[in-house]
DNA sequence: CCTTTTCTGTAGTGATCGATACATAAATAC
DNA sequence: GTATTTATGTATCGATCACTACAGAAAAGG
């Protein structure tokens, strides 16, 4: 624990969690250094000696993000008593939260970096992990229905997830063009249309 | 016609495309004038007296891109004989294109500027403007449906249209993170499992 | 006290950004 | 021919990019 030294004047995670709200918002190279020490409010030789570079305070916002407002979305998986619910709740959760305007409207993971170039292959490659995390998480909670025999052997597990998962990429892309909430929800209730048909049938 | 002066030594369209391709793969605040000349086989001032900038550039890329590569995939919509069937081929279509591997994954209007800043509101607003227009042509085939007796007649078109605009979106970045033709089919087969239901009960 | 360690603000670094000035080249108009 | 018009290549422009050198300030260790 190091006591030595000048002790930093700013709350290092509130600055993070500003840091945050700007790359959500303005993408990571949309993120100026300057627009970052601006909502920081810090002068940019703190922000290196505090987080070391711009992609490695990328990494700890897009780890914040998952923590603090993605958490909530995931736990509607494995709260939800059957992979149905599970499915609609996480998705009604992500209309809700995507579409709140107290906060930058669509996902940090999905939207942040979506253009890979030479140098930020890095942070194209974490957002990448992280979204076929999501999609994994997904995926276990469908084959956990198949193990309790809500739904039936032959149910493709990983093809329910992608199409799942695609829909919600697709809700980021509406948020971030102003869609409300209701309008999200729509497209929630035309994803669960889905169920039935693939749940009786073996699914795709 | 403006045949005075010393005449273009490239081919304008030839070069258009280039620049397309560009902003295809890297978004248009991630493709450098550098990155556009190089591909275009110019000098900035050429690039600048026949196109003006590099946002009006960005505006005749996807403008062409539209016109280009965005055509098929619309087509299907008009010459399928049902509603189901234009839905189903225009999302076949999509994930044919969206995972070729001679071109770039996904889709330029989709991806190509989701950050809004200060400088480059009329691109977003224009992207948005094309994405507007793919929702309103889904609706319409859709409606077309509900007067030929397809769908009932309180199918909520609108809503539905969201709904498949978002998978397609959704597509993109899927294409993107390298899903496969085969993957995005399953996609589309699970956005198609919604029809029977949505159709039967008035949907959403 | 003095040394060491770490943070802070000023003021930059070289590189690259989008966009141009300028002289020259190549065409038409007369 | 000369004048006019437009395109081209070189060589930049000021602004901004991500990043840092440096000196002073504020703490602990001795």
């Amino acid at each position: 624990m190091p006591e030595r030294g000048r002790p930093r004047t700013f709350d290092r995670t509130a600055a993070l969690r500003h840091a945050m709200g700007v790359f959500w918002v303005q993408g990571y190279e949309g993120a100026s250094i300057s627009d970052l020490t601006a909502a920081m409010g810090i002068n940019s030789p703190s922000l290196y000696a505090a987080f070391g570079s711009k992609e490695a305070l990328f990494l700890e916002a897009t780890e914040l993000y998952t923590r603090i407002e993605g958490a909530d979305i995931w736990l509607a998986l494995e709260e939800a008593p059957t992979a149905r619910l599970a499915i609609e709740r996480f998705l009604q959760r992500t209309a809700k939260a995507y579409s709140q305007t107290d906060r930058p409207q669509g996902c940090l993971i999905t939207l942040g970096a979506l253009h890979q170039d030479s140098t930020r292959g890095a942070i194209c490659d974490d957002l990448r992990r992280r979204r076929a995390e999501n999609h994994a998480a997904l995926r276990k909670r469908l084959e956990r229905g198949v193990a309790e025999g809500e739904l039936p052997s032959g149910f493709d597990c990983a093809a329910v997830a992608t199409f799942f998962a695609t829909v919600q990429h697709g809700m980021s892309i509406q948020a971030r063009d102003g869609a409300s909430c209701t309008a999200l929800l729509a497209t929630v209730a035309g994803a669960m249309a889905a169920w039935q048909t693939m749940a009786g049938t073996g699914a795709a």
